[in-house]
RNA sequence: GCCGCUGUGGUGGAAUUGGCAGACACCCGGGACUUAAAAUCCCGUGGGAGCAAUCCCGUACCGGUUCAAGUCCGGUCAGCGGCACCA
């Protein structure tokens, strides 16, 4: 009988579909597991081989969920929205509307050529107006919390194409498109105050499973500090200037003070400042600067000393010169720093290149002329007047209280998060619901009118003015206001991308809902969703964003947990076959529909699997695809040595009950290779053997099935094994079986391997010293020489230190 | 630059808590079958020395802790992901 694999593929799926086999039940009795997948975006190009590693491994954890009786639900859908189908769509000249259906359909085709599990009776689609109509629901309670505001923000300008850029299409300070200039132009944008949630969306990382280096990442990108703000008045002027340190035991040794080129300190004191247009061309030219160019640490410093502005430090009254420099952000802390050059890198490096004063107030270092030194864990205060002979830490403590006490600081946390900055000038993107009324303001729509509605347009070119495409449109443009009646403009610009896909996974729950995003008793049952997986370049932004709008909702009474995800993992990038990322211009990508059609899914998946450690890169490999059609062939072929014998045979029983064991765990590790490993193996065996039994058999295809489903549901209808595979279930493993009677230990003298020797297996430490020692080998190994201590792991090994 | 991760045979990787380094595959070499080839099956396969038993070396590099280090600690180098308007 031949392996036909496009035969059998396609009957299952059929079947699958047709019946509609891994739907979700609406019982809310069964116990309940929510897997979930991040949902694509669809490109132009396809599904990429990295979709399915993702969707293969969660889809193997649903399928065996289901065979363990749980109600499962496993969803997908479209992030439909963004910038690469707005973009096609200008320079093809169609819609992006029907860019987007080509795209979903093509998509959805591959998805479910592969045999995923998902539910397509739940497919969502963030660009349908039933859908966004709760992006902008949600919205809009974001903006009647207060939560939602405009503040003028940059964008990146191409000077030539006269349109906002993304960051992506910069590069190198220069418009991709065209090579021209780009400027950072300041723009009115909304804004979210995802900052008022950091200090919950720190704390609550706690209580989740999430992979370590996951929950490490956030902390850091929220960037919590704890610091002290501190006032220094202004010479010859009542006023004083903010800064934020988290260093305040320095205090006596800032010998400058560094304003951001934008503080508004700089157009107050214009007067003061004798070289005041020095200082605009400089702020005009950091504004050509991304953030990230900016803060670069290894770049030159450059700066601009404020000539006639002194500030005067509040810890010993002396005059010190105020700098502009473009590697303080007026979006962290108050703008404004003290400058310690002999405790701070940067403020070392920008004093070394002004020749200004390097005071040491830590000692315990090299030569602070030299180099900073910045440690804080050793070292005592000097130069400090009060501080003087104290630990840093003892000083923090010290100067924070002085400062309260004399009013000139306070204490304060700092994050180094930003609001979120919600505005884009651009078509393909979720309409914002406000309108402008000269009266009455930024006013809401009515939730009756909801969803506001992309305009159907032939024209959705960008404008030469950096406004957004809507903005042309005057009959959408020019509405009522829903407060006073009178004449009012439309909010132009749309939603990021990120809107859509920070609430999906509470749309899945129950997608046809037109009264709430979802209903409470679904959300109550479903929610959290108990294991989401996806890629490690999501972790800070897309985790960030949705956890926020998660809180925004728990907060407003919408769902029932102050987090969404109970448990977050992530898998490693699949590379090139040269180790290289993937892409078109790199000649080295693979598309999945080839390697579908000429081995099949059930080999896709399985390589997939295979190909690596899960959560590490990995480069594609053919030869390794072969390897896995290979072992697909032996499991079909295992049909030729099937015999009619029912359990499992005596010599292989303590194999079966140890690969359920090995199997069942290495799944829910995310151990997806050495499953699959563990499972050649036992094919091995089997063909060692020269016959396979009925009950391996029937336990072989259930351990491979959530795997490879197609091939392994083909086989047990064959064997006539009852049902579908896919309502049987998952396989038990007895404990006691798992357990051989005796073990193979090592000896080792001095910790190098000598010998081995076999034992009972379960000896404690002293009966393992004995038996080592009541061998032959061992006495042979011992002669002549003077044991000095004797270490005994059981069931591992004796190891003799000996002279 | 900052934050995070990774580094093991010719290749992908395995080694769950510090306890036999290299499971399982791929490639390659040898053999069987075949007129021949492909496919399949069997054997070999970290490097070095030796007829052999066996011995020495070996987990990016330098150093440390330990009876014992791929695993822990300090430092160095290299690669990858993210850096807020790609998603």
């Amino acid at each position: 009988m031949e392996y036909q694999f496009q035969k059998i593929e396609k009957k299952w799926q059929d079947n699958w579909y047709k019946n509609n086999t891994f739907r979700a039940k609406d019982d809310y009795t069964m116990p309940k597991f929510y897997g979930l997948v991040e949902f694509p975006y669809p490109s132009g190009h396809g599904l990429h081989v990295g979709h399915p590693r993702s969707y293969t491994a969660l889809d193997i954890v649903a399928r065996k969920r289901r065979l363990e009786g749980y109600n499962v639900l496993y969803p997908i859908g479209w992030d439909a929205f963004g910038l690469p189908t707005e973009n096609f769509a200008i320079a093809n000249k169609i819609h992006p509307k029907k860019v987007t259906a080509d795209n979903v359909a093509n998509f959805k085709r591959q998805l479910q050529s592969i045999g995923f599990s998902f539910d397509w009776t739940r497919e969502i689609n963030t660009t349908d107006a039933a859908y966004y109509k709760w992006t902008q629901w949600i919205f809009l309670k974001l903006f009647e919390k207060g939560l939602a505001y405009k503040q003028e923000m940059p964008i990146n300008f191409c000077t030539s194409c006269k349109v906002g850029l993304a960051n992506e299409e910069v590069v190198n300070g220069v418009c991709e498109r065209c090579g021209s200039e780009v400027v950072r132009r300041n723009k009115s944008q909304w804004m979210l105050k995802i900052t008022e949630y950091a200090q919950r969306l720190i704390d609550d990382l706690d209580d989740l499973n999430y992979i370590e280096k996951v929950k490490t990442q956030q902390k850091n990108w929220i960037g919590r500090s704890e610091g002290a703000e501190v006032e220094f008045k202004i010479s010859g002027t009542d006023e004083k200037v903010t800064v934020y340190t988290t260093r305040p035991d320095t205090l006596f040794g800032a010998t400058y003070m560094v304003l951001s080129p934008e503080h508004p300190y700089v157009e107050k004191f214009k007067d003061m400042i004798k070289n005041y247009d020095e200082a605009v061309a400089y702020r005009e030219n950091a504004a050509k600067k991304s953030e990230f160019e900016r803060t670069e640490l290894a770049k030159e410093k450059t700066g601009v000393c404020l000539n006639g502005l002194f500030a005067v430090n509040p810890v010993n009254e002396k005059e010190i010169p105020i700098f502009i420099s473009d590697y303080v952000l007026m979006s962290y802390g108050t703008g404004a720093i003290m400058a310690v050059p002999a405790h701070d890198d940067r403020d070392w490096d920008f004093a070394k290149k002004f020749a200004l004063p390097i005071i040491e107030v830590v000692a315990g270092g090299e030569d602070v002329q030299k180099a900073a030194y910045t440690d804080t864990d050793s070292g005592k205060m000097v130069n400090s007047g009060f501080l003087d002979g104290m630990e840093v830490k003892e000083a923090i403590a010290a100067i924070r209280d002085f400062l309260e006490e004399k009013g000139i600081g306070k204490k304060k946390v700092n994050y180094k998060l930003r609001d979120w900055v919600f505005s884009r000038q651009r078509y393909w993107g979720e309409p914002i619901p406000l309108v402008h009324c000269d009266k009455c303001g930024w006013v809401a729509l009515p939730e009756s009118e909801l969803p506001l509605t992309l305009p159907e347009v032939d024209n959705y070119e960008p404008t030469d003015n950096g406004e957004s495409p809507l903005s042309k449109i005057e009959d959408w443009v020019n509405t009522t206001c829903p407060k006073c009646g009178g004449h009012a403009v439309r909010e132009t610009d749309t939603m990021p991308q990120w809107a859509g896909s920070s609430w999906y996974f509470l749309r899945y729950i129950d997608p046809g809902n037109n009264d709430a995003p979802a209903s409470a008793e679904a959300i109550n049952y479903w929610m959290p969703v108990d294991w989401y997986n996806g890629g490690m370049e999501h972790t800070t932004l897309h985790l960030l964003y949705s956890r926020f709008w998660h809180k925004f909702l728990y907060d407003i009474g919408v769902v029932n947990t102050p987090e969404p995800y109970q448990k977050r993992t992530s898998h490693g990038m699949i590379l090139g076959e040269n180790n290289e990322k993937m892409s078109k211009s790199r000649g080295n990508v693979v598309n999945p529909d080839d390697i579908v059609n000429d081995f099949g899914a059930d080999t896709f998946r399985t390589y997939e699997m295979f190909i690596g450690a899960f959560d590490q890169a990995t480069p594609w490999s053919m030869n390794g695809v072969k390897g896995c059609y290979r072992f697909m062939e032996r499991v079909w072929n295992l049909q030729e040595i099937l015999s009619d014998e029912e359990g499992y045979s005596a010599d292989l029983e303590n194999t079966m009950h140890k690969t359920i064991k090995k199997v069942s765990e290495d799944i829910e590790r995310m151990k997806f290779n050495t499953a699959i490993a563990t499972l050649m193996a036992l094919i091995n065996d089997f063909y060692k053997k020269g016959s396979v039994t009925r009950g391996e058999l029937r336990t072989f295809l259930l351990l491979l099935n959530p795997t490879a489903p197609h091939i392994t549901e083909e086989m047990w209808e064959n064997a006539g094994f009852g049902g579908n595979l896919n309502e049987a279930k998952w396989p038990e493993y007895d404990e006691a079986k798992t357990i051989d009677a005796s073990v193979e230990v090592v000896v080792q003298l001095n910790g190098k391997v000598k010998g081995k020797i076999v034992v009972p297996a379960g000896l404690d430490r002293d009966g393992l010293g004995e038996a080592a020692l009541a061998e032959e080998v061992v006495k042979n190994l011992l002669e002549g020489k003077t044991v000095v201590k004797t270490i005994c792991v059981p069931d591992k090994l004796v190891n003799f230190v000996v002279k």
